[in-house]
DNA sequence: CTTTTTTTGTACCATGTCGAACAAAAACGT
DNA sequence: ACGTTTTTGTTCGACATGGTACAAAAAAAG
């Protein structure tokens, strides 16, 4: 166990990387939903044959899962760099909604929007298993913004008499408007005011009214 | 033109209701998205045979798209009642989000969210007319709550410097939370909480201390 | 009653789809 | 070098899917 020696197994190396692979997939999935995106797609796309691909993730909706709980992980990572403690409440949100926007926007690419709202929502009501890998998700981003509104609060950035579960909520319901509005053809930057008024709603507004001048 | 008489047309009587068929293949796609759901599915719910399925809305793609243009006027309807500005502005929210959430959680029914969130956010991206579509739908939820809350301003029940633009996104934002987390398996209870937090945020908080104890 | 017009219902077709069978290929162990 | 093990690539087959042709049916018009 303590050595985890990079010992080659015994047959025909694989022609593939598992991680670039699902990463593939998740992007054929992305762009047409789960029902919309064939086995000969999925192939194509991770450049693999049917069966090395049935072979190394199962079906074609254990591979969907797989991209779910890969997505949703990565997520969370981004969540939690961006919104370190060191820097303040309303730059964490703001960073949170621009890592979301830069995902949603791929360079030179179409608008794809989240992967969660795109695809998972459509199969959710049919499928158990997706529905609850989706709520789980969800209350993953919700219990980010939680714990940094927590740590908002006892640092007195945050108003002791907020709640931070409903806030927390309300973090997601931005973040969640960003990932429907970007599928329906808005523009980034009318989604960064969009994001930008949620953030001052949330934060609470500042002492003094405030003026259009940026500092 | 001033007679719209009941003149019987030539042939065979239809034996369908047309706004009922539309209605039924928009709970049809509503469960499966539009990819998932086959031309099979929809006759079935329909009651319709396929060859007069086709003849009355044209192919799956256009049936889809006059779903969608049925859900969105309806929705616009139900929105302009529930908004009417004789009724305090946070009522009126919450009637809004009590429409919409009688909507995804159908009596006796599994949760089926939004329409919109549930299909075609999905199609959006490969399909220019969905997305358009999808776009208008949206901008046009937003108007609703945007002249309500330019009214609420006027009447002094809203701050004088707040941005309706801006709020009325974000009163949208709710709504799509909503849509999304209804079909992520979330209670109506925790909904219902997280749209009362919602509208206390863009009403902004009441001038004393709220308590827990409802008049 | 016959003709005309429109809808219905059955049957069909070309294609797409998921999944699997099977031999060739590429590595390792002896 | 030879067998073993694992992956690859080709091929296949059963079935679902979107869409259509065509005759029977049901109504009005003549």
């Amino acid at each position: 166990m303590v050595q985890k020696k990079e010992k080659r197994p015994r047959g025909r190396p694989r022609a593939y990387d598992p991680e670039t692979a699902l990463a593939r997939a998740t992007d054929a999935f992305w762009r047409a939903g789960f029902s919309g995106t064939s086995l000969d797609d999925l192939s194509a796309a991770m450049d693999m044959n049917r069966p090395s691909l049935y072979g190394a993730f199962g079906d074609k909706r254990a591979l969907y899962l797989a991209a779910m709980d890969r997505y949703i992980e990565r997520g969370r990572q981004g969540m939690r760099a961006a919104l370190d403690e060191a820097v303040p409440l309303a730059d964490g949100l703001r960073r949170v909604y621009e890592l979301a926007l830069a995902m949603y926007f791929p360079q030179g690419d179409v608008a794809l929007g989240c992967f969660l709202v795109g695809t998972a929502a459509t199969e959710s009501v049919a499928d158990d298993e997706v529905r609850r890998k989706l709520g789980e998700g969800l209350r993953t981003f919700d219990r980010a913004f939680e714990m940094r509104l927590r740590a908002a609060q006892r640092q007195g950035e945050l108003d002791a008499d907020a709640d931070p579960v409903a806030l927390a909520r309300l973090a997601s319901a931005i973040l969640h408007t960003l990932a429907l509005r970007s599928r329906a053809g808005d523009s980034p930057a009318s989604l960064r005011a969009t994001a930008e008024a949620g953030i001052r709603l949330i934060c609470g507004r500042p002492p003094e009214k405030r003026t259009r001048r940026q500092s």
